[in-house]
DNA sequence: ATCCCCCTACCGACAGGTAGGTAGGGTCAG
DNA sequence: CTGACCCTACCTACCTGTCGGTAGGGGGAT
């Protein structure tokens, strides 16, 4: 991969994430990297390819990140909790990534040559029979597993993809690291209290 | 209000909702309503004075219904779930004022003349005091209570904002209402388990 | 060393289309 | 007559994508 298709990509991936795909020209990315669109066009074929190739790359090392977080050893919620966690921090590394996949999430998938949902759904569903197995066995608590899931999705996704909005309700004396520990901690704990029943002190367990 | 005003508005909300406000055209709209674009801007002096207008529509709808739940008598869980309750209804109503927000919190509100987060602040922050006097009674477990509203915010939109998404990982053979209930019933469980000590068996308290 | 050829990478200029917004005229009710 | 309402025609700005052309490096053959 040439130099130039990766800042290409870290650009588009940007802009696309902020001002989504009809808010972002390709005039905007190409001088974002100090090109003219058609040379940026010579590396990409159209406006749709360099978005699906924006697309692509960032499922790709979401499922990569998801795959070895769901593998690692551990049973009932230090399982579960390996996966939010990792989660966490991908979102917390890469915000782009949550508010690209949060713009698609709202137009339907429809721009994408890839049917989005089929891709996740695997995942999803892998999910919900663990999910169900570990309430059989009553390590959690009855739920609905597939709400589980969404409910999980919006409590990461969305602290995330609406920072520019959130960010204004806490006092601006909190810094950038205060603020994502503390929504970390809360989450974690959030979710156990909503999945195990006795985690009435979850502050101990959650070593 | 006129009537062809009102139209106007009504076609613009979904237009807006469903592809943003840079992938809906004066045109999408006007033709929606059955007339030219110029007639459209004769009742609206510019796409975003049209935008801002739905947008506060969207906004005072949404704090009259939340006024008059958070209104009503009661306390502890049962407030609290109130204004769930009526938050849910009111954004299954109105799915497409859901996705508008969203994308409005996605892009960070530097389209509105109005300043979005100075605006809900006040509501959140008398969230957060409330909240903190209920943990400090006992009737809710300890959280960091501005967390608790962000993730009670990302439990209630996400399922609305992202639904064309979220559609397809659920068995075609449910029912618009059918999965609408199981949702609404997933996320008071769900969101009591969290909040409320002893909700060992919050079914039965659910009433 | 020199010439030739092909290649990648980039650019200016252009085409075709659409965007938001304006000017001005026709119609019709009060 | 006036004013509200809707229209056609038009403007400028910007969009994506194409075309022709250029700069320059690598590798043979002579």
């Amino acid at each position: 991969m040439s130099e130039m298709r990766e800042s290409i990509l870290r650009e588009a991936t940007q802009l696309f994430a902020d001002h989504g795909f009809e808010g972002t020209s390709l005039n905007d990315i190409a001088a974002g990297v100090g090109i003219r669109r058609p040379s940026l066009l010579h590396h990409f074929a159209s406006k749709d390819a360099l978005y699906g190739e924006v697309f692509e790359t960032m499922l790709s090392e979401w499922f990569d990140k998801l795959d070895s977080a769901v593998l690692q050893p551990g049973d009932g919620w230090q399982k579960f909790k390996g996966v939010i966690v990792a989660g966490f921090d991908h979102f917390a590394e890469n915000p782009a990534y949550v508010r690209l996949m949060r713009r698609e999430a709202l137009d339907g998938g429809q721009r994408l040559a890839i049917d989005l949902t089929a891709v996740v759904k695997p995942y999803v569903d892998s999910a919900v029979t663990w999910l169900e197995t570990e309430m059989d066995l009553g390590t959690f608590r009855r739920h609905d597993a597939r709400q589980v899931v969404i409910s999980a999705y919006g409590a990461l996704l969305s602290y995330f993809s609406d920072s520019p909005f959130l960010h204004g309700l806490f006092p601006e004396s909190l810094s950038e690291e205060v603020l994502l520990s503390e929504r970390r901690d809360h989450v974690l704990r959030f979710l156990q209290c909503a999945l195990v029943a006795d985690s009435e002190e979850p502050r101990t367990t959650l070593v």
